[in-house]
DNA sequence: CGTCCAAGTTGATGCAAGTCAAAGGACCAC
DNA sequence: GTGGTCCTTTGACTTGCATCAACTTGGACG
């Protein structure tokens, strides 16, 4: 036992190569131009595959790294005193995870592998000093930070003023979006996540949630199958999330 | 007119003196040594003075700089493409505006004095520059960033999970423990921003903030006249918030 | 000092979504 | 196979808060 955690130790800072990603059009080496990026690949530590559903990190661990995700997809929660949980984001390939952690010393939130999952670390204490000498890099990482903010600020809006038909149908279009971004198809794709998770990060109940999905069913916005879904209807989707706004205008 | 302009501008690079500054041990200069912050006050520019309900910037507006309250306070809000808004924070002495919109082009929000406010202004690009150079204030910039995420998260946790009465008493100690660190008391305040504004940031109605006013009143929690508040038994507050996460334990 | 308009309060009513309960699936272990 | 557990769906009922409407307060200003 003792000899598989100095194992572990001994192996994990096993370099990772940025230059022959593929996500690096869509990770931190989209920021560096080609002759710095070695620069990145000396920090980068390949880090373990995750099993669906283990802890990559969680809010009783010290804050050391950043992470991308190299394959699968991460949710990452924030857990009160009480044990209540909030979904603050759902994270895929070449997406950054942890920013949020950057003020203090234990992570501040949780995140957890939705399937199975591999993981590129990055020491933040070797980041920082990166991004101290590569300044788009630190550019980068800024831009990173405000993009999280405004999703954050996004969420909050959504969360305070739309339907559960509108949040729902924004959500299912972000994936989309995201999933397309990834050379996948934006119609027809598996959710990572439990329906439960969906309902938690939306702010609704899980029979809520279900019930919206059957309604667009029946409506032939989307077909849906446990977590494979089709988006039938995109542009009854997007009038979905506008639905709302229009309100404010017209009549 | 276009003699205003040019005066303005002619005059504006006013250097602030952060030396002098009563808010150093809360503004940027907190994570500078000493003999480092001359160069800082070399980036600055005093800003001017915007009366209540002037905007600082919106989404219309290039990013060029981030803010700091001098005097005074800010709202900042998010507005959809229907034109609703979302209030997304409130911003006291000391307090660094603009963080969010470190992403894109233009503000990622907008943001409007609450009373007569006084800045500080930081142009983005020199102080990207300064921060590749001063790892400290580099370090306190991912830190303020990671915090906004965190306050941002801890607001959709709020919105999606709390009842109004826990909203309400939410951002009631918050706003106590801020003034508290600005060496005001923390139970005896006025609030800087309408009822409105209350209701939008916690995704109430105005009628619904209004009541809970009111019974806090009654329960002889708070004494509340107009935006004078009085914070009468801090402890109740906080029971208040903590109320919904108990649920999930006991009983 | 009265006028006016925005901001705040209070009351009555309706609805979107939560809660409770129970019945299917899906997947895994044995 | 069969039993168990977890996830999802569906139905019936409840409720917190929004909405609508009316009234009050207070500050700006001529």
């Amino acid at each position: 036992m003792a000899q598989a955690i100095r194992f572990r130790q001994a192996s994990s800072p096993l370099k990772a190569s940025c230059h022959q990603c593929s996500l690096s059009n869509l990770c931190l080496p989209l920021a560096i131009p080609d002759n710095d990026l070695d620069r990145l690949e000396d920090i980068v530590q390949q880090g373990r595959i995750y099993n669906r559903g283990e802890h990559i990190f969680d809010q009783s661990t010290p804050f050391r790294s950043c992470f991308a995700v190299k394959s699968g997809s991460i949710k990452t929660s924030i857990i009160s005193e009480g044990g209540e949980e909030q979904v603050t984001g759902f994270f895929m390939p070449g997406e950054l995870v942890g920013l949020d952690s950057m003020s203090g010393e234990s992570y501040a939130s949780t995140a957890k592998a939705l399937e199975r999952t591999s993981v590129c670390e990055f020491p933040i204490n070797k980041l920082e000093e990166l991004t101290g000498k590569l300044p788009e890099l630190q550019h980068h990482m800024y831009q990173l930070m405000g993009q999280e903010i405004q999703n954050s600020h996004q969420l909050a809006m959504l969360l305070s003023k739309n339907t559960a038909e509108e949040r729902i149908a924004s959500l299912l279009l972000s994936l989309s979006s995201r999933f397309q971004r990834r050379r996948m198809s934006g119609t027809n794709f598996s959710l990572p996540m439990a329906r439960n998770d969906i309902a938690n990060f939306l702010g609704l109940a899980v029979e809520t949630v279900s019930r919206v999905f059957t309604r667009f069913q029946n409506q032939g916005i989307i077909r849906a199958r446990g977590r494979e879904v089709e988006l039938l209807d995109v542009e009854a989707l997007q009038l979905v999330t506008r639905e709302f706004s229009r309100q404010g205008f017209q009549q």
